[in-house]
DNA sequence: GTCCGTGCAAAGCGTTTGCAGCTTA
DNA sequence: TAAGCTGCAAACGCTTTGCACGGAC
């Protein structure tokens, strides 16, 4: 078990439960945020409702960071159990694909800055045609 | 009657009614992105039904686009009818305030041509604190 | 007159709440 | 032992679907 994890749950009293541990496999497991929903699907034996209140406290304590992903939120692990990144979402075959910016980070606090904001999240995923599609459609 | 308005309905096969108008209308006096629910409050005449359809139509034809607004999907005219814009959200208040930026655009299509992606739409709001929410934690 | 749009009713589904029993620390 | 966590049941609220009537073109 990792020690890192066991403080953070220590921190703000919450109890390691295998109900817990399942879900964050799940996480750890995962190329791709997920929904409630899924997380459900992925391992029937937990109840829905556990599920729901398990993100909402690792969210809370920073351990999961949700994603606007089209119409519902998903889920995905957060930094620094995870290095921060955007996505960029294929219209066409619904393929996730990561991308990282420095410069995209930075410019988000500018952009803030301009306006006297103190960012504490920001939401940014783009739209589109993945390469695979691009090609598909030519043909 | 807007003139162009008229030609887009017309070009999209899609009937102007009173309705559609109404509805319209409660987006050119909105002063931020509002959810399907709100606009069934701004006008409880019109079918709840009616505005999620309404709201269908117009963002297939471009005079609507969704905005991720947290938990739940809100919607705001859509440029032309709009300059494109984002968003930065208050936690504390609700407040929105509106941002442009033409770096950040472009930076968008950067960063999707470096995985030979094509845009087709994007998402980007900011959370945090606002001026006066901040100014207000420090009394 | 034809097709599209609307309202009504009801179903569908994700999400939240209350509570009793069990587990972790 | 005490606090927190879990599952079950049920409520809740937003969204979608089916259908018959009415309005736009």
């Amino acid at each position: 078990m990792d020690t890192e994890l066991v403080a953070l749950f220590a921190r703000h009293h919450l109890r390691i439960t295998s109900s817990r541990m399942a879900i964050l496999k799940i996480f750890k497991n995962a190329t791709v945020p997920l929904s409630p929903v899924e997380i459900t699907k992925a391992n029937p034996t937990i109840d829905k409702v556990s599920v729901y209140r398990t993100i909402e406290a690792f969210e809370k304590i920073g351990l999961v960071a949700s994603v606007a992903h089209g119409w519902r939120q998903r889920y995905e692990l957060a930094a620094p159990f995870r290095p921060h990144h955007h996505h960029l979402l294929c219209n066409n075959c619904g393929t996730i694909e990561e991308i990282q910016s420095e410069k995209l980070e930075k410019m988000i606090h500018i952009l803030a800055d301009e306006q006297e904001f103190e960012v504490t999240g920001h939401t940014f995923e783009i739209s589109g045609l993945c390469r695979r599609c691009r090609i598909a459609q030519l043909a």
